[in-house]
DNA sequence: CCCGACATACCGACTGGTTAGTCTGCCCCT
DNA sequence: AGGGGCAGACTAACCAGTCGGTATGTCGGG
């Protein structure tokens, strides 16, 4: 048993998972160019040719974390924006949501606002179009709020949108588990100030 | 004559500087690590020899960027905190400054924030110390205005400023130079978010 | 006024090491 | 007995950094 491994991505875990897990950490640790393929397969105690047994290539790796990612978080936004509470709360929820789950998946988080332009041309296209699916839906209801004269329309709802998830894209940079505040109080937090900053 | 570069990092300019402009340029465009020395060499028109007379690596050239905007963002924040207007004037020019200076060096913004972690420990370690001092500097206004009532105190300071630069750290991922606004707009919009969100 | 000594600026071939991805084949399960 | 799951050696392409060499300039002394 060679050089230690987080918890669950041991052995018992199957291989193609395992490989993504381990995949996941390195990148978040030392970035997608400096992991090499190497050092993914020895960590998850496997050898090149299970994994190019089942991904097509490195890039392959990097893709999967961005689809996860991406899935799970559209699909709560789905539900939140779907409910019929009023569009405020339903804007405070959804904000602080994101904050949550993006701060549960932090790797994947840092992973993806870093190494997203390494991506191949094609797949960054692909990964940007569902990411703007995302973010258009978010603007929706800012606008709705807007238009409703719940929110200020001082600011455009674009820019307002930018400016929360800049600091969702931030998170990574300076959240630390073992800092003094909870994912939940943080994402409450941050949902308050764009409330506040809406209030007309 | 090859290679078209672009505007003034062509042949008038020395040549420190030139490889200086064409690396920021190549690394903005490609990320640090898909970037070869070879090809920045090839832009700028000059060989390895050249590069390699003038800056000690490859890692000193991206140190470079770090120190060119890190000094010019200390000192334009410096400027505006130690004049005697109003809190709320104070925090509002130093928001939408490092707003308009960061799209003002969109590429240096981008690569500061991509390829951050890719500088050697102990020129990482440098740069988040200075990093540091410009948001303790920060951070002081917003508590100062929170201390005298023209702030609200329902956000600790700490995340009311992570919350700001998150923002600005974003700005380079979707601001674009032909877009309907302006540098100067979009600094007064983010700014006016941010001190309508600090309303008491 | 010229000559040699030394320096600065740069060239470009080379090196040692690393990398993603391939291929052949073994092993085990069904 | 046949195929999925994997091992591990191999390759071709790079890459950062080095090094000996050259061209141009500068300066002091005879």
């Amino acid at each position: 048993m060679p050089a230690r491994t987080t918890s669950a991505e041991s052995a018992d875990m199957p291989v193609p998972q395992r490989l993504l897990a381990v995949a996941t950490r390195l990148f978040a640790e030392r970035g997608y160019d400096r992991t090499s393929v190497q050092e993914i397969v020895e960590a998850a105690g496997v050898t090149k040719g299970a994994l190019y047994h089942y991904f097509g290539s490195k890039d392959d790796l990097l893709h999967e974390v961005y689809a996860r990612m991406l899935r799970l978080q559209q699909q709560r936004l789905d539900a939140v924006a779907d409910s019929d509470a009023p569009v405020e709360e339903r804007l405070r929820t959804a904000a602080a949501d994101v904050v949550v789950t993006t701060i549960e998946n932090l790797d994947d988080a840092m992973i993806f606002f870093r190494s997203m332009h390494q991506l191949s041309p094609e797949k960054y296209k692909q990964v940007r179009a569902e990411r703007r699916r995302y973010h258009e839906r978010f603007r929706a209801l800012v606008e709705e709020g807007q238009r409703s004269g719940v929110f200020s329309s001082a600011t455009p709802a674009d820019l307002v949108v930018d400016y929360h998830f800049g600091s969702v894209h931030h998170l990574s940079t300076w959240y630390r588990a073992d800092g003094p505040l909870t994912p939940q109080q943080v994402a409450d937090h941050l949902a308050d100030l764009l409330l506040r900053a809406l209030r007309p």
